[in-house]
DNA sequence: TAAAAATACTCCATAGGTATTTTAT
DNA sequence: ATAAAATACCTATGGAGTATTTTTA
């Protein structure tokens, strides 16, 4: 009888493309996974992997059979998910993805506000680019992200939580009119800053000015928006930053902010989950959780007007 | 861990409300099926049944998992059915289910062909209305169903094989001009005799000649088109019979038979079966093996021409 | 109080571990 | 020749059986 503990060894075996590491990622022995995996192969009657010198490979039934196990897992987790928000919202282990432009800015001011609502929840971080994070959404690595939208993807669901204005940042001997609103046209008149390839922020600041790559653009693209936040103090260039972002990264670099003329440009930000999960009311909850706090975020330390470089005075 | 095990009893314990009977099903002790139960519960975290003095009745949390795990065991048996279909076409257990006005008909020259054909297919048929058919389908146990279309179900996909004339079948003393083709008009001229409620073939009849249940109809309702042509060939009513049935129905029976005019009234014959199976190739195969036979079945002992009498004069 | 599920206890099948051999490039 | 999977063999966990007690309407 097919068991549960042959398809998990097989799904490991199809992921690693190795029999001795899927029995190290299941922790067990390899001839104790080699056994589990002969067993299913004579109750299905098919050869599942071709026995390579180095490693293995999915026969065309293994591959079959890898997508129908893959989905069987899947909803075993579901149940388990289930059972987990049925017994104690918010409780459990959560694996949250987070993208680099929006974790040093959110999390800070939200883990210590979960812990204390939500002492049972086990809360693991993973910081890395949209594309990788809906992989292992898909893949069940991750339970929920929080980036920006949209995210287009059948299996996914989406919840939008707050808009997330882009400021222009330019270096501080520069004179602009502080009464003067920016304009995308306004970010073609100097070195533009961004992020590394992969990085959704700077694939909408290329929308946003309608540039190509080859364009003006720094050649180099920074991993992080501190980097490239202490590039524009050091008259390297402009950037474009996250509202959301500017009280921390402004708060020990000398920058000229500016606001950008109605209708501002944004970013949308917001959750996204596997559409069949069942914990959907876990992840609304944690949801309104974000979107109170980045309100109260933003009526506390608001930027309102047309130049902003009083606020940095202050640092 | 969550395992199979766990899973398959509890759908035993949900389906039959009971833990004896359940176990009894699964072919195990009732303290060993109560055990896989109790852990199943402690794993989940949720009480799964409420525990009466006679069985037992699922929680809402049960009814939830219940219809989680019923998606998985189904997705498990589709990977085996997969298996075995890949492993060696049209093999291994097929239930078939088929229409009581269908089954006598299709069935006799049908299995000596199967058997002949595909000797390892291991066929079980079950006969009933089209109803409990069709709930066997979705609920996995049966396979692969052969009756009259159109089958309105978001979960099943079917495949049309042939078209089958209804013929007006009436009392052999009765005087009816041999030229003339038959009209639902005709069927008002007497009493329609019927199968009993349930069958689609009398919904059918009772369509085409756009009449209620409470008209003139035979009260009784025979269960079998057998039944039905003895009383017709006793003189006590008309009734619609499908070609396809002639030649046995026919046989010991003396009844004047009569085409309908054009467009001839007919039902669709076809198959149907849960759209995510994966021996979809297996249930094509076969019915073009059933398209064929009845091409052959139709085309050796057609009936043609108004009055077919002659037909039955040889019996 | 009677039917049904839970518990107690025993046994054995089998999953898993270690050591070793076979296989494939 | 070497990395990797299969086989051999032993051990121990846990699933299953029988007998019995507890629970619930």
């Amino acid at each position: 009888m097919t068991s549960l503990k042959q398809l998990r060894y097989f799904d490991a075996v199809a992921r690693h493309g190795h029999f001795g590491r899927a029995a190290e990622h299941c922790a067990v022995s390899q001839p104790a996974l080699s056994m589990q995996i002969r067993d299913l192969e004579q109750e299905l009657g098919l050869k599942l992997f071709e026995r390579l010198a180095r490693g293995i490979r999915l026969t065309p039934e293994g591959r079959e059979v890898e997508k129908r196990v893959a989905r069987i897992l899947s909803d075993i987790r579901d149940l388990d998910d289930y059972a987990k928000q049925r017994g104690a919202p918010l409780s459990g282990p959560l694996n949250l993805g987070v993208i680099p432009s929006l974790a040093p800015y959110v999390l800070p001011p939200l883990l210590p506000l979960l812990q204390r609502r939500f002492g049972e929840l086990d809360l693991s971080i993973r910081e890395t680019q949209t594309q990788h994070l809906v992989d292992e959404l898909i893949e069940g690595r991750l339970d929920l992200l929080l980036l920006a939208l949209p995210v287009e993807h059948a299996e996914i669901e989406t919840l939008a939580l707050f808009e997330d204005c882009f400021l222009l940042a330019y270096p501080p001997d520069r004179k602009i009119d502080k009464d003067v609103l920016a304009t995308p046209e306004l970010l073609k008149s100097d070195r533009l800053l961004l992020l590394e390839e992969g990085h959704c922020l700077r694939d909408q600041a290329l929308a946003l000015c309608e540039l190509r790559q080859t364009d003006h653009i720094n050649t180099f693209g920074a991993s992080s928006l501190s980097t490239i936040v202490q590039m524009v103090a050091n008259g390297m260039g402009m950037t474009l930053l996250p509202e959301i972002a500017v009280d921390l990264e402004t708060r020990h670099q000398r920058v000229g902010l500016k606001r950008f003329a109605e209708p501002q440009p944004f970013r949308s930000i917001g959750l996204a989950w596997r559409r069949r999960s069942p914990r959907k009311p876990d992840f609304m909850a944690l949801g309104s959780l974000i979107g109170e706090m980045s309100g109260i975020e933003n009526s506390g330390a608001g930027i309102t007007g047309a130049g902003v470089e009083a606020e940095l005075e202050s640092a």
